[in-house]
DNA sequence: TCAAAAGTGTTCGGATTACACCCATGC
DNA sequence: GCATGGGTGTAATCCGAACACTTTTGA
């Protein structure tokens, strides 16, 4: 017994547990979202906060983002692109123990996927707007930065192709850039700009068929191959 | 009592350490240099290790990194910029149990304090030169990441400052970008482009004395108050 | 034939580059 | 004076913003 309640007491010089929180960001009829769960813990009821589980000592990071995101919203998108936004250690940050989360920053194209019942995509203009839904830890402090990082990446690498499937159109790729950075864009220009950049999206051959209301239906794209835009798509 | 011995057992699954390494980089004679020091553990004995510390209950990851450098290096800088690299989580980065790391970028002006005995500066060139020393864990992949993350941040931020001690003259701020860059800048051009840059630095009023060789006084600058760079200072 | 959406051309102004030139100091 | 490093001027060029214009479809 004395073992017991001791293990919790050696625990203070190193035992801080590790979790992985996931920001995941779709864009929906031109509208940027970002995925949140209610949380486990029913002291937080009433609260939302980003999907995040424990690392266990037999998956990496990333997989246990993927775990996060399949067993909190039941969704498995292996191919979202994921990367690491940072890491928060406040010592307070959870309130119950010591918890360094590192989160993890997810884009996808909009899903036909059921989410679970206890997710949900919240526009991201409403947590700016006259009533946020309350968020649980430090989250409001997280998903600032995660969309200010998607927002910059947009600028200099080719990830605004990680928010459409493919094909798409130079206007479904002109309409993530305006959704995401909050600005309207000249098409002509961007249209220029999108094709002098190498390798950022190759054209099918194929075409869009044009909406019910007519239209010239548009070429159709896939991503390139390029790691890094050169120029940068600078946001005005 | 079930409570209590749920407790323990759920632990098993989350119970990897968490540590923060720091990779500090200075400019001395016009060479970016790396602090790296001999680990502690006989066993990587050869090898040298960015400096790094098990994270305590009672500090945030801050706290750790300065510890860091203080108990590893002998350096105490709180004055220094220090900032969140990313996090290293492979399951095996360290073959003696599961660590996940949170690595720290650190910049220091060239200081004169002296560095603890196990600790020394490396040449950043040394690294990919035909006898680059021996690195411990993953340390190979993280300093890379490192000096990638400097060198992108000389761009659009006014971090270049943190190399040099105040005051500082333009021929000074110039040398920090030639010497982390490694490339040749045009004096007429560097000197307009940073006096472009809104708040990026402010004129002392005061001269720098010239060296041995005679030259024009130089005027003294101090770091401004701006936190992003517009326009960015492009690599060329 | 008209509205809607895709796609092209053209002009203008600001930023970047390359390089010639002037200034102040030590020896 | 002259070498050394600090600092300015300027013309050529590149790049992005603005916007007028043409093409191809549905109704």
């Amino acid at each position: 017994m004395a073992a017991r309640v001791r293990a919790p007491d050696r625990a203070p010089t190193s035992a801080c547990a590790v979790a992985v929180d996931v920001a995941l960001l779709t864009v929906t009829e031109g509208r940027l979202q970002l995925l949140l769960v209610e949380p486990d813990d029913p002291a937080l009821h009433g609260s939302l906060a980003l999907p995040g589980r424990r690392v266990r000592d037999d998956e990496d990071l990333d997989a246990t983002a993927h775990r996060a995101l399949a067993e909190l919203a039941g969704l498995r998108a292996p191919d979202a692109h994921l990367e690491q936004l940072r890491t928060y250690g406040a010592i307070a940050r959870d309130p119950r123990a010591r918890v360094v989360s590192v989160v993890y920053l997810a884009l996808t194209p909009t899903t036909d996927a059921r989410l679970g019942t206890r997710a949900r995509l919240i526009d991201v203009a409403e947590l700016d707007g006259p009533r946020p839904p309350r968020l649980a830890y430090d989250h409001d402090a997280v998903i600032p930065d995660a969309i200010e990082r998607a927002r910059a990446k947009l600028e200099y690498t080719p990830l605004a192709t990680a928010f459409v499937s493919e094909p798409f159109t130079l206007a479904e790729l002109r309409g993530i850039y305006e959704a995401v950075w909050g600005v309207a864009l000249d098409d002509a220009n961007f249209r220029r700009k999108v094709r002098s950049v190498e390798d950022f999206v190759v054209p099918t051959g194929e075409r869009s068929r044009p909406g019910p209301g007519g239209g010239r239906p548009a070429q159709s794209y896939r991503r390139g191959t390029a790691a890094r835009l050169h120029p940068a798509m600078l946001r005005p």
